[in-house]
DNA sequence: CGCCTAATTGACGTATATCAAGTTTCGTGG
DNA sequence: CCACGAAACTTGATATACGTCAATTAGGCG
């Protein structure tokens, strides 16, 4: 782990006694399975805001579930110029994309004071290991990670500024929605740069067309609190 | 198989005789794996240019892999705009973006008359099956598609046109010398348009970018044929 | 040989980046 | 609790890279 960023001693919360079993990689899994699997997780660490989960070219020895809190990925070129990748919410698993050269491609870090699990490698790779479901079930979320990557890929390839930062607000809003939060009104935990950069605009165009989905009545922006006035005209914004 | 485009009758190889093992899914399986996975496979059915392997939005009951040939991958909103995703070659695999929500999310069409080996996804995901190996081979398949995918957002989110096609060409480069044939001159089996749009940018912006690249004795290009006659003149392009 | 699509080339307009100035927010320490 | 400084954000003015439109040429295939 770097810099001793999971070090901080946490309240342990054990997998089978998780609140957020069913969005979480374990959550599926036969019970012997997590047995099996739990006494090597390190569950639910607590991590201050703009730590680092691990860098870009590190080697790949964990994959990391959100418990609490929320992360950025982000590639980082020789140049210094960044690019995020994904912003990653309760119950994501981060780090899939290091399991093929057992380096990490993105570098990860927290975006607020957030609990995180970190899963060895090694217990999830074994291929002669006993957790048979375990697999696949990791295959389906890479599998979604995929979709995710390539529907980003598709915003920035064919919107323009306005319509990615409805389709971004729009994804949030389900995602909040799928963990129980209000899908019409919450904390943006990024901040404008890091959103402008994430949809591959400039950071004046964000704050820009904010003010515009304001305008046209469809949300209400305070600072971080973003409220969906009207969600179905942020989604006829996009399909036109 | 969408449109029977896979039910040509063609000289049926086997993976365990096949010459792109090293670079298949099942390349580095063991052999018992093999055999108990070939019998479910189509091995190579010959393909015409332009046809569709499968659609968006229709159940992904199969894996495809190129045997040899290429292959676009594409999403499609319901504006019709279409964004493409991928370009695949020799010994990739297809539609593992498919495998979460049991429905493919891109298209899949043959950019010229290609040989295709399809494998049946129930043979893949079966927990209780004796496949152990296969999963983690699957793993680290869609870990390295999860990367291209990020590298592709990363080119499209912070480089202009002429570094986009450099870093496009560089791939190209990187992958045919992979497969054995010369870094430094091939053929481009998709048209202008389809690379315009996979970096996201006109297609008038490509001829005008392969010219400008020619002009700076980088590259020559003589229609489909491009040779690169300056390697580290691309890279310097881009990382500045 | 002739049609149709793909590619090239040029002229032009505009969306959005960039630059710059100003304002607000927030964390920190007095 | 307030004051300060540093970021983050907003807002405005300007420039330009690239998209769009249009006309032309070249290739591919029947």
């Amino acid at each position: 782990m770097t810099n001793s960023a999971l070090c901080t001693p946490h309240r342990r919360i054990k997998c089978q006694t998780c609140a957020l079993r069913h969005l979480c990689l374990l959550g599926h899994l036969p019970g012997d399975d997590i047995d099996s699997l739990e006494q090597h997780i390190q569950h639910s660490q607590l991590i201050q805001r703009g730590k680092y989960l691990f860098f870009s070219g590190e080697p790949a020895h964990s994959l990391y579930a959100v418990h609490s809190g929320s992360v950025k990925t982000y590639l980082v070129d020789n140049a210094g110029n960044e690019q995020v990748i994904g912003f990653h919410l309760t119950g994501e698993l981060i780090g899939l994309d290091g399991l093929d050269e057992g380096h990490h491609l993105v570098s990860a870090r927290t975006l607020e004071t957030s609990s995180i699990c970190e899963i060895p490698i090694t217990e999830l790779m074994n291929p002669g290991g006993k957790l048979h479901g375990l697999s696949s079930r990791l295959l389906r979320i890479a599998s979604h990670q995929l979709r995710e990557d390539e529907e980003h890929l598709f915003w920035i390839g064919k919107y323009n500024p306005e319509q990615r930062l409805a389709l971004f607000l729009l994804n949030l809003s389900e995602r909040y929605q799928q963990r129980g939060f209000s899908a019409t009104e919450f904390n943006l935990s990024m901040s404008r740069i890091d959103i402008a950069n994430y949809l591959a605009v400039a950071g004046e165009t964000i704050s820009r067309m904010l003010l515009l989905l304001q305008q046209k009545g469809l949300i209400r922006v305070d600072r971080k609190l973003v409220r969906l006035d009207n969600l179905n005209g942020l989604k006829e914004l996009v399909s036109s």
